[in-house]
RNA sequence: GCCUAGAUGGUGGAACUGGUAGACACGCAGGACUUAAAAUCCUGUGCCCUCAACAGGCGUGCGGGUUCGAUUCCCGCUCUAGGUACCA
């Protein structure tokens, strides 16, 4: 064959490594454009063909902006700890430092058979120790800090201890736990050390607190929602219920406001930025006390519409509320822990997904609402989650259509509460118009003054105040794995204390096997004789997955600093992300963290920038099809050992399990490998459907866990990453989600052959000529260098394929083989397909492509003399016209009234309108 | 449930600012070249009616609306995907 791909991709790709072409060094002589990707996470499965697709938009990029003489920054790394591989661990016994090395290694010779313009010399790992020391790092800041809220930043603790020692808690705003103490200098110069730590502890913007877990007692270990199916775990069918647990948390809350703020000066997509402020979740209302009747406890509400206080029929609290047990009445005791026991089994998602059934229970506790002195019912009910403000609502039905569902179904007073409330027995009307009624002393006000006057009663009498709420939630930061770096922290006299910096890093620990300990500690607890001078315990939970990733651009900026995480150097050259280019899954876990962190370090001057990434693409998630499995079930829920095929499933209780695509074909499922995947199945029944066991299907995205991964080796085997590359491109528009499909693949390769031939002849010899262009070769040239610049500046890459394929077909077409067009059209190309265009590039007597420069279209070969447009009346389309441009309207508008057709058109009328789009007459309307 | 998107021929998609819907490619059908195959090239290809042509009708998930004109803007649905805090 003539293109022969193979050769030419492995020699370029050689020569690339050799001369490092893509390495990046500081060079104030030239402007800096930094390209990033969302590393990967190394799965077993290896690279998928949906992992590329961002790569390859971002290669084409910045090869791009080297063609235009920027100083480019494109590293590429791995997001390297990771449940899987502890998983993978858990079932084989292999470390998971071996198998993610395996996989990397994978990653690394796949990702190289691409082609990409990677400056590997800065390669990270989050797994690798040398990473993870500053991780640890990192953390150790965290924990030494506060948020100051006057200078509205973090700062070292040491400027609280010195506000404690100097004047106490007085005077202090900072974002803290709920409970911190009232003390002044001496009250604290007097506190015990201990104690002085306990307190600090509540400032620290990594802290200790107790929150809700997936716990599954069976396994003896906590659970991610993506784990939990239905109410039992994913692995082994066991149930799964709520438990609480002291963990590790980041303050993320203190930079609500600057992480909401920070949004407007950053070119991100309009949805992701939504997203995150959906999930920051600023909402401004009152804080609201109630006195518990017969009792000292004051329960605490947030609610947006305090002035709906007047309609407030009960009050809920979520059934984890910690005064839920000394609430409930010896009548009541029964059904509460009923519904407690119930409510544990479900996750929060589940919770917030189901509001179609009513559900709760009431405390026989009563409360008086502090507006009207009336007593009101105290329930529990699991819409209300423990997490989300105080954990407590007040119920108004006659506004609110969950509270009145809520009051109908337990046959609570219905109280209407603005005159403009309509129909308010049929549902409820959350309506701000109108004037006050029931309400006391608002009556008769309207919305801005109901809330302004109360607003200002609760503070003087005491019992609430304005306040802002956000929906966002302190980050957990500890996690029951052991795969994930360690927390450098140990307990002594059961506070925690920070290792020295110079004992970082805390290095993963050895560990016989890497399951939870018998007494349901985590697996870090397996480690014999890990203790902190011998004798501390260390913290045995490990980061979670995001800790890693919040950070990782800046140590590409420096990867091989033993000193810094980066040098501050070459933190003021690179400065930030100019170009991101990732998925959107990422919107509110990673992209948050990564903000948070970069703003953290910011404020403790580490680094230069307030936002990480300027710019961010995402790229549509390239879908897996998905196999699927059934599961017989027992009445319990319990899984069995019995599997039903896809058209029989109806007749038994079943859960769907992913089952992977590489064992299944055409939907059929190969039972033998199927028990090597799944051994706990090896004496599992099958029950099977005309002697097949047929398999489910769906279109979800594509990863290791739903084992529906796609490898791109065998496509670049047979046509070549240049075809790859440009295929991935062609499928469609970047930011679109597709499941993949290789069909048309064909299409591409074809073009690249077409190329090929426009510097060859039949027997694959060159055949450049030296020849002026000529004015129709020089407009095709043109044409392609003008959209291609405008498609990349906009990321439409799909359709530059397009164009590029029109523009194959003009030039061969007219035979153009003048060097002198050829030359720019290879470059214009070359960031698409860069192996072929290397080639050719040296076939043109070059050395390489870094001697290229992109080049400039002239607008002079564009201009057209000729166009033909539709005309239409009443909008209908009726004919073609053909004028000469640079025609002025009045000019266009003689021209087509003289017209003998388009008079006939008209009837001889005169024309009602002509309306004209950019000089051209669109239509006429009689 | 809530938040964010998406839906266009047999298929992937194009139409960038409301102005000829279906570019480009796959697939399919027919043809050329060849002993044959591969490769390459040419022609046709949204659907319906029609022997065919001319002409016509219908067509951008569904139902409405704005407009001379709507894939594009507005309202109401349906379905699909991503996220929903321990997957990454």
């Amino acid at each position: 064959m003539d293109y022969q791909f193979r050769e030419i991709e492995q020699k370029w790709q050689k020569y690339w490594a050799e001369k490092q072409s893509f390495k990046a060094e500081i060079d104030p002589n030239k402007p800096k454009y930094y390209v990033l990707d969302m590393f990967p996470y190394p799965s077993g499965a290896g690279l998928h063909v949906g992992h590329p697709l961002g790569y390859i938009a971002s290669d084409i990029f910045a090869r791009y902006k080297r063609l235009k003489g920027y100083n480019v920054l494109h590293p590429m790394g791995y997001d390297s700890f990771g449940l899987p591989a502890e998983q993978y661990a858990i079932q084989t016994g292999q470390h998971p430092a071996a198998t993610t090395e395996t996989n990397i290694n994978t990653y690394r010779r796949q990702l190289d058979q691409i082609g990409f313009s990677f400056d590997w010399s800065k390669e990270v790992r989050t797994s690798d120790p040398d990473y993870y020391k500053w991780t640890q790092w990192i953390f150790m800041q965290l924990f030494n800090a506060w948020y100051n809220k006057e200078s509205d930043r973090a700062e070292p603790i040491s400027t609280l201890i010195a506000k404690f020692e100097q004047s106490g808690s007085e005077g202090v705003v900072a974002v803290c736990d709920e409970d911190t103490l009232q003390f002044d200098a001496k009250a604290w110069a007097a506190l015990p050390d201990n104690e002085q730590q306990e307190e600090l502890l509540k400032y620290r913007l990594t802290y200790l607190k107790e929150s809700t877990v997936n716990w599954c007692p069976a396994l003896g270990t906590v659970l991610a929602n993506d784990e939990v199916k239905d109410g039992f775990s994913e692995r082994g069918g066991h149930p799964v219920e709520q438990k609480k647990m002291m963990q590790w948390s980041m303050r993320i809350t203190a930079y609500a406001e600057r992480l909401l703020k920070g949004l407007e000066q950053i070119d991100w997509p309009e949805p992701v930025k939504e997203m995150q402020r959906n999930w920051i979740g600023k909402s401004i209302g009152a804080s609201v006390r109630f006195k518990v009747q017969n009792s000292d406890k004051q329960i605490e509400v947030f609610t947006t519409r305090v002035d709906t206080i007047f309609g407030v029929s009960y009050l809920v609290l979520a059934p984890e509320h910690e005064w839920v047990a000394t609430l409930t009445t010896a009548a009541q005791k029964t059904e509460v822990e009923a519904y407690i026991a119930q409510t544990k089994k479900k996750s929060e998602l589940d919770r917030m997904a189901d509001t179609k059934t009513v559900s709760g229970a009431f405390t026989g506790s009563y409360a008086i609402n502090p507006a009207n002195n009336q007593l009101v019912p105290i329930w529990i009910a699991d819409y209300v989650l423990a997490g989300y403000g105080t954990g407590a609502v007040m119920g108004v039905p006659s506004g609110d259509q969950r509270d009145w569902n809520f009051a109908q179904h337990f046959n609570l007073p219905i109280v209407q509460i603005l005159d403009s409330q309509k129909d308010i027995d049929q549902q409820a009307d959350a309506t701000k118009e109108g004037r006050y009624i029931n309400s006391g002393f608002i009556d008769g006000m309207n919305y801005a003054e109901a809330v302004k006057h109360l607003n200002q009663w609760l503070e003087d009498e005491g019992i609430g105040k304005a306040k802002v709420n956000y929906r966002m939630r302190d980050a957990i930061f500890g996690r029951q794995r052991y795969w994930g770096e360690p927390i450098p922290v140990y307990f002594k006299d059961n506070l925690p204390h920070l290792l020295k910096e110079e004992e970082l890093p805390l290095v993963l620990p050895e560990i016989d096997k890497y399951l939870p300990t018998e007494t349901g500690e985590p697996p870090l607890g397996r480690a014999e004789g890990w203790k902190y001078e011998d004798k501390y315990e260390y913290e045995l939970s490990t980061m979670p997955g995001w800790a890693g990733s919040s950070w990782y651009w800046y140590r590409y900026m420096d990867a091989q600093n033993t000193q810094d995480f980066a040098a501050s150097e070459a933190i003021a050259y690179w400065k930030d992300v100019d170009l991101y280019i990732g998925g959107s899954e990422h919107a509110t876990g990673h992209l948050l963290y990564s903000r948070f962190w970069n703003k953290f370090l910011k404020d403790l001057g580490y680094v230069n920038e307030e936002e990480p990434f300027k710019k961010l693409i995402n790229q549509g998630m390239i879908q897996g099809r998905s196999n699927f499995v059934y599961r017989v079930v027992d009445e319990d829920g319990r899984g069995t050992n019995k599997l039903v095929s896809f058209n029989l499933r109806k007749a038994y209780k079943t859960i769907a399990l992913h089952v992977d695509v590489n064992i299944v074909e055409n939907d059929v499922l190969d039972i033998e490998a199927f028990k090597k995947f799944r051994p706990e199945f090896v004496d599992a029944e099958f029950v099977l459907e005309n002697g097949k066991y047929i398999c489910g299907v769906e279109v979800e995205k594509m990863s290791k866990s739903k084992f529906n991964v796609v490898n791109p080796d065998v496509l670049i085997a047979q046509y070549g990453a240049d075809t790859l590359r440009m295929y991935e491109m062609f499928l469609g528009p970047l930011e679109q989600s597709k499941p993949w499909n290789t069909n048309g693949i064909e299409g591409v390769f074809k073009f690249l052959r077409k190329v090929w031939r426009l510097f060859h002849n039949e027997a694959n010899e060159l055949v450049l000529s030296d020849a002026e262009p000529n004015k129709a070769e020089l407009k095709a040239l043109h044409k392609i260098i003008k959209k291609v610049q405008e498609d990349i500046e906009r990321f439409s890459f799909n359709t530059s394929v397009s164009s590029f394929m029109i523009a194959v077909n003009e030039l061969s077409e007219l035979k153009c083989n003048k060097r002198a067009i050829l030359q720019d059209f290879v470059v214009v190309l070359a960031p698409y397909a860069p192996h072929i265009c290397e080639e050719l590039w040296s076939l043109l007597g070059n050395q390489d492509l870094s001697t290229a420069t992109y080049p400039e279209f002239k607008e002079e070969y564009l201009i057209e003399d000729e166009f033909a447009y539709p005309i239409s009346v009443n909008g209908k389309m009726k004919m073609n016209l053909t004028i000469s441009l640079n025609l002025d309207e009045a000019a266009v508008r003689s021209l087509v009234l003289s017209n003998e057709q388009v008079q006939s058109y008209l009837d001889g009328k005169e024309p009602k309108k002509i309306i004209f789009v950019k000089g051209k007459i669109i239509n006429i309307v009689v």
